[in-house]
DNA sequence: TTGAAAGCGTTACCAC
DNA sequence: GTGGTAACGCTTTCAA
C-alpha cells in the first residue's frame, strides 16, 4: 500500500492551506464555493480520507460508540446490535463492542476497557448497577444509555417486567389455570439481574389481583437460566418429581419456553392440552413454533437507544435523562389453551 | 469529569521523563525495576490510562479489528462475533462492527466505512468477492480474514459446502428417499452468494454418485432465503402445488428447516413420517427440535478467524495465507427417517 | 475568505 | 537506563 495521502497532500494539490482544506472537507461555512470545489476535487483525486485518530485527537470527538453487554451470542443481543448499528452508522458513528461476560462488578472491567478508547458514548445492554455505581458511570464523562435497566444517571430503554409477567399470568388465569409455575433464571451467572425477580413478582401480583391465594397456587420458581437448555432441564425435573404438574407455566424467555415445550412433548405431555406455556420476547421462532408470548420489539429498542445517544451527542445535554418504556403485548398462539375442567 | 490525566502528569508525579514513563508502562526493557515501580505507582494513583488515539497516532497501530458482515441479527453472525471477540479482547484488541447490508459491490462500501478508521485488520463474514476484487482488499494494507468464502488474497475459514450437502443427501438416499428437494436461498438479497449454488451442486453430485439419474430425481430447487420465514413459505408452496411431495428435503440452513417443518406439521404432514428434513448449521435449537443437520462449529470459526488475525498481526506475514477448512459432521436426529417403501 | 501556527497525547529515535 | 524532542495527521484559534 502506498502510504496514505494526508491532508497536506490535498492542500498542496488544491493550492490551499491545510486549514482551508479541513474546513472545506467538513462542509464548514466560510469557504468560497470555488475553493470548496477545488479541494473536493483534489481530495477525490488523491483518494483521501481523514485519519479518524488524528481528527479525533485534535477535535476531542471519536465518532465511536461503545456497546457493552454480558455476551453477544444470544438472540436478544444480536437484535439490539443490529438496531443500534442501523441508526449509528448513517450518522457517521462506529460501533465498538465489548463483552464483559458475567461479572459481579462490571464497572471496573468497563473502565479498564472503555476508558482508554475514548468513545463518545456508551450503551449498556443488561448490565446491572445499583445506584451507588451511578456515580461511576457519571465519571466516564460521556452519555450513557442503559438497555434493560434504569438508573438515576443515564438514559434508559427499559420494559416494565412486572407488567409483562402480569399480562402472561392473567392470560393463563383467564384460561382457568390455577397451578401456575414461573420459570425465571440467571442464577447460573454471577451477574445480579433483577429482571427475573421483577417478573416473578408480576406473576405473584396477577394471582393476588385475581383474588386467589398466592401461597396456595404458585408453585416454586425453578431456575431455567433464560436459555434453551435451561428450559429443557427444568421440564425434565418436573417430569421426574412426585408432585402434580403445573398446568400453566410462565417463562422468562421464549428460548426457555421452547426448550421446555420440546422436552414436554418428548415426554408425551401435550402442549397446550395438558400444559399451557407462555414465553417472553417474541423470538423469531416463537411464531413458527406457535409460542404464546409477551412481545417486545427488541430491534426497535436498539434503534431507540441509538437515537437517544445521537440526540444527546448533538445537543450536549448530559442532564435531562429520558426513560423510555417500550410497549409490551400479549401474543396468543398455540402453546396456551383452556385448563382441563377437572384439573381445577 | 475532571479532565483526564496525561502521561505528563504521571511523569511529573513519578519524577521521570515521559519517555521513561511510556517505556515503563508498556513493559519495555531498559527500565530499571525501581523506576518501573515508581512509575506504575504514580500511574495508579492518577488513575491513568493511555489515550488510545494518541498512542495509535504515534505508533501506527490501532489495536482495533474491523468486522464486516452483511448484517448482525442472525444466529450465524452472532456466534461468529462472540467467538471473535472472545479471542481478540484478551489480546488487547477491540472489535469494531460494520454492517454493509446486502450490496452487489461491497468493496466500495467497505472502503468508505472502514478506511478512515484505520483498523489493524479486517474480518469479513459472508462477504463475497470475485478474484478481481482481491486487489482491492490488498489495497487496504492490513491483514484480511475471510469467513465463509475464500480468495487468493487473505486468510480464510471456509467450510466445504459441496461436501456438506453431499453428506446430507447421502443420508437421505441411504434412508431410501428418491424424491429429493434442495432448498437454497439468498435470492431475496442482492448479494451474490455462491454458497447456495455450491450446496445445490453437492446435492446433485451425491445423487449422481449413488448411480441415480439426476434429472429424474431432483426436484426443482426452491428459494428459501436461508430464513425461517423462507422455509415456511416454501412448504406452503409445496402443499399448494399439484405435483407429488418430495420425501426428502435438504435445507441450506437449520432456520429454513425449522420453518419448513413447523409449516409441514401445521398442514398435517408428519416429519419424518412422510417427509424427512435435513438442515445445515446445528443451530442452538436444532437439538431441541430434533433437526437432523450438518454440524458446523460457528463459534469456533470465529475463534479461528481471531487467531489467524492475531498471528498475522504478531509476525507481520501478510503473505503466507492460511486456508482453514473446518470439519463438518452429520448429526442424525428425529427429522429424518426411512422412506415409506411404497413411495419409492 | 484564507493562512500560520499552536496544540491534541503519545511513541520512537537519538543522545547522553 | 534515562531524557529531549521530533514526528503522527488533524482541528482550531487568531490574524490577516
Amino acid at each position: 500500500m502506498a502510504s496514505r495521502n494526508t491532508i497536506d497532500d490535498v492542500a498542496q494539490l488544491a493550492g490551499f492551506s491545510v486549514a482551508t482544506v479541513s474546513r472545506a472537507l467538513r462542509g464548514l461555512p466560510n469557504v468560497s464555493p470555488a475553493t470548496r470545489e477545488r479541494v473536493e476535487l483534489a481530495a477525490a483525486e488523491l483518494n483521501y480520507t481523514v485519519d479518524a485518530r488524528a481528527s479525533s485527537l485534535a477535535s476531542g470527538r471519536t465518532h465511536t460508540i461503545g456497546l457493552v453487554a454480558p455476551w453477544f451470542d444470544s438472540w436478544y443481543e444480536s437484535k439490539v446490535i443490529s438496531g443500534l448499528e442501523g441508526v449509528l452508522a448513517p450518522a457517521g458513528y462506529d460501533l465498538l463492542v465489548y463483552a464483559i461476560k458475567t461479572s459481579v462488578r462490571p464497572l471496573p472491567i468497563m473502565r479498564e476497557r472503555v476508558r482508554s478508547r475514548t468513545v463518545d458514548g456508551i450503551v449498556l445492554i443488561d448490565v446491572f448497577f445499583d445506584e451507588a455505581d451511578a456515580e461511576g458511570l457519571k465519571a466516564f464523562g460521556v452519555p450513557i444509555v442503559l438497555l434493560g435497566s434504569r438508573l438515576s444517571y443515564g438514559h434508559s430503554v427499559n420494559i416494565d417486567n412486572h407488567r409483562g409477567a402480569q399480562l402472561a399470568t392473567s392470560h393463563l388465569l383467564e384460561l382457568g389455570h390455577r397451578r401456575i409455575l414461573y420459570l425465571g433464571g440467571a442464577q447460573d451467572t454471577e451477574m445480579v439481574s433483577p429482571v427475573s425477580g421483577l417478573r416473578e413478582e408480576g406473576v405473584r401480583s396477577a394471582i393476588r389481583d385475581a383474588g386467589l391465594d398466592d401461597a396456595d397456587i404458585l408453585e416454586v420458581s425453578l431456575d431455567g437460566g433464560f436459555s434453551i437448555a435451561g428450559g429443557t432441564a427444568v421440564m425434565r425435573r418436573l417430569v421426574e418429581r412426585a408432585e402434580p404438574m403445573p398446568t400453566g407455566i410462565v417463562c422468562g424467555s421464549d428460548e426457555m419456553a421452547m426448550g421446555l415445550m420440546a422436552e414436554a412433548r418428548r415426554n408425551g405431555i401435550d402442549v397446550p392440552g395438558e400444559i399451557s406455556v407462555v414465553g417472553f420476547d417474541d423470538h423469531d421462532l416463537a411464531d413458527v413454533l406457535g409460542v404464546t408470548t409477551i412481545r417486545q420489539h427488541v430491534f426497535a429498542h436498539g434503534e431507540t437507544a441509538g437515537r437517544l445517544m445521537l440526540d444527546t451527542l448533538a445537543d450536549g445535554h448530559h442532564r435531562n435523562f429520558h426513560h423510555v418504556e417500550p410497549e409490551l403485548e400479549l401474543i396468543v398462539r398455540n402453546s396456551t389453551g383452556p385448563a382441563k375442567s377437572d384439573d381445577t
